[in-house]
DNA sequence: GGCTTGATGTAAAAGCCCTTCACATGAATC
DNA sequence: GATTCATGTGAAGGGCTTTTACATCAAGCC
C-alpha cells in the first residue's frame, strides 16, 4: 500500500517517484503546442518540477527521451490498431473501415506522438532500430489485407505484403497531409476520413474486392 | 561587369556577395547530414566563413530561413512536376506515370527541402500561410487528374478535386515512408518507384480509367 | 576627387539549452 | 542503526540564438 492509493499529499518530497512518466507526458505536451523543434528538456524537468539535470537519470540525452516517445506512442498505436481490428469482426470491411477511422484518430489525437513516430528527421541516427511495436502495427494491417483478399478467388489475390504497403502510404499521406494540421489541412474539402475512406474505396475496387471498378462511386 | 566574372578571386572581401544563397544551400546540406533539428543557423554561417550574426542581414531568425529553404523548395518541386508532367505529352497516362516519377525523385534528391515543405511540426505557426508555389505544384496534379478523367465518359466521372487529393496523399505517402530514408525504406521488397506505380494502377483500375479493375495486375 | 548613405558584415554580450560532475537525499536492505 | 543504490541538485562548460553598437565598402552626388 503506498503513500498515493489513500489522498495523502506527497509534500515537496525530494525524490519524485514517477518522473519517467511525467516526463514523457510533458514532452508530448510541448511537442504538441511548440512544435518537436521547440521542445526543451529543461522547460520538460520545469513542468514536472525538477531540476534540469534530473531527466539524465532516466533517459541518456534528449533524443534519447524523443525515442522513448515514438516508442511509446507506437504501443498505443498498435494497441489501438489491434483493438479497432477487433480480429476482422463482424465483417472485414466493416472492421477495416473501423481501423482507418482508429489510424486517424491517433494521428489527430496524439499529433505529438505520431510526428515523432513517422518524422524522419527528428531522430536521425535510428534508421537501423526495429521497434517491435511499429512491427506489430503493421502487422494488423497485414492481417487485415490478407483477411480482405480472401473475398477474391486464389488466383485473383494481389500480394498482401504490397497490398499492405499501398494502404499504410494512404493513411500515412492521408494523416499527414489532411489530419493532422497538415499543409491542405484547411483547403481540403473533406474531412481527413472522408478522404481516406474513398480512397480505400477506389483502390479495393481497383483490386476486384469491392463491385463497381468501372463506375464512379455515387456516394462521393 | 563585376569581378567574379572573370577568373579573379576575392580575397577575403569584407562584404561577401551572394551570402543569401550560400546560406540556403549550407542549410540544405547541414539538414540533410544531420536532420533539421541537428541544424544550426551558427553552423551554416560558419560553412559560408562568416559571422554568427550576418545571417540576421538576410532573414529575420532561424526559422525565417527555413521558411526560405521550404518555398525555394516548393518552387524547383513545381518547375520539376510541371516538366515531368510536359502537358500531357505524349499521352496523359505516360505523363502521369512521369509526374509520379518526378515527385519522388524530388522527394530522394532533396531529402533537406522535402523535409522541410512537408514535415508541418519544423515550422510551426505556419499554418495560415499560402506558399504560391506550393499551390502551382498541386496545380499540375489536379490538371494531370482531369486530363486522365477526360478518358472517361462525363458521367462517370470522379470529382477531379478529390481525385487529386488521393494521388498526393499516396504520393507523399510513399515518398516519406518509402523514399527517404523513412522508416520502411529498407523494408520494403521494392523500390519506391514501384510501390507508387502498382498502388496509383490499382487505384486508377479501380476509376475505370484503366481497365482491368476486377483482376489481379497479372505484372505486380 | 571627396562626402554621404545604405547595405552588409563583425564583435561582444545576454540568455537559454544540453550535458556532465561532484555531491545530497532518502528508501530499502542487512 | 549502518550501508547502499537509485534518484535528484547545483554549478559549470560550451554551444546556439538573437540583439546592439560599430566597421567596412559600394554607389551616388556634388
Amino acid at each position: 500500500m503506498n503513500r498515493s492509493e489513500r489522498g495523502w499529499r506527497r509534500p515537496q518530497s525530494y525524490h519524485h517517484g514517477n518522473l519517467k512518466e511525467v516526463l514523457l507526458e510533458a514532452a508530448r505536451k510541448l511537442i504538441e503546442q511548440y512544435g518537436p523543434t521547440g521542445f526543451s528538456l529543461t522547460e520538460a524537468a520545469r513542468l514536472a518540477g525538477v531540476s534540469p539535470a534530473a531527466p539524465y537519470r532516466h533517459f541518456r540525452d534528449r533524443e534519447a527521451l524523443l525515442a522513448e516517445v515514438a516508442r511509446a506512442g507506437f504501443e498505443r498505436f498498435a494497441a489501438r490498431l489491434d483493438m479497432a481490428w477487433n480480429n476482422g469482426v463482424p465483417t472485414p470491411l466493416t472492421a477495416f473501415e473501423n481501423l482507418g477511422r482508429a489510424y486517424l484518430a491517433f494521428a489527430r489525437e496524439e499529433p505529438a506522438s505520431y510526428t515523432v513516430m513517422f518524422e524522419t528527421g527528428l531522430r536521425p541516427g535510428t534508421e537501423g532500430e526495429t521497434i517491435p511495436a511499429a512491427e506489430r502495427a503493421f502487422d494488423i494491417l497485414q492481417k487485415a489485407a490478407a483477411a480482405l483478399c480472401r473475398q477474391l478467388p486464389e488466383s485473383e489475390r494481389p500480394p498482401v505484403k504490397l497490398m499492405s504497403l499501398h494502404l499504410w502510404a494512404i493513411s500515412h499521406g492521408v494523416a499527414t497531409l489532411f489530419a493532422q494540421g497538415g499543409l491542405a489541412a484547411g483547403k481540403a474539402p473533406l474531412k481527413s476520413e472522408e478522404i481516406l475512406e474513398s480512397a480505400v474505396l477506389i483502390y479495393l475496387q481497383g483490386l476486384g474486392i469491392l463491385p463497381g471498378g468501372n463506375e464512379t462511386p455515387k456516394s462521393i
